[in-house]
DNA sequence: AGCTTATATAAGCTTCTGATTAGATATCTG
DNA sequence: CAGATATCTAATCAGAAGCTTATATAAGCT
């Protein structure tokens, strides 16, 4: 799966930002997001496999953790079109300047 | 739909990247993109609702133009995660650092 | 007006995806 | 070992999404 369709469910990006702080085991993930606790299991798998999240084992427990490094390519995508609302700002600015 | 749904499809993605570089006609995204031409006018209509493009009338053809704002979501979104692989980076170049 | 080109829409089909329920596996604790 | 806890997996189902074919609308041309 491409880290575009991964991030596209709600779910999941709810899951990677409760990761933002810090690794976190299964039932943290639950109640920091809401989402039953098969449902968790296998958005994790999913962000698992996408490469996006790690996950390590602790007694009876799992570790999940961010590996953010797959979310790179959202950001190389959006590259050239940071360049476009960049130059829409500057006329935006450009447009006030005028005005005032 | 948000933008990270719309995005998350290839065509979508390959229709847009068609659009960097100016705005153009119905007949030469389906061209660009392989797709046929009612799945062109579909995609077209998900990502004129979602606010990513708009389209302005040319006589019997539709001129399709990029509307980059609303990808500042997906930007907004990356932010906190930039800064995790900024560290990972770093701590990378430490590690050379290290051993150079 | 009639024909052609450009685009949009509708119907139908198939595939995918997400949620729930139930059960399996493994670890911990007494 | 027995019971409890944490997590995963499988089965099932409903709804969503994408693609194709066929049709509609509208603008241009002769």
């Amino acid at each position: 799966m491409t880290p575009f369709e991964a991030v596209a469910e709600p779910a999941r990006r709810a899951l990677l930002d409760a990761l933002v702080d810090g690794p976190k085991p299964v039932g943290a993930l639950c109640a920091a997001t809401g989402l039953s606790q098969p449902n968790t299991s296998r958005h994790l798998r999913i962000l698992r496999e996408t490469g996006i999240v790690s996950c390590t084992a602790d007694g009876q427990r799992r570790l999940y953790q961010l590996r953010p490094e797959r979310l790179l390519e959202l950001d190389r995508w959006l590259t050239p079109y940071r360049a476009l609302w960049r130059s829409s700002l500057d006329s935006l600015e450009r447009h006030l300047d005028e005005r005032s």
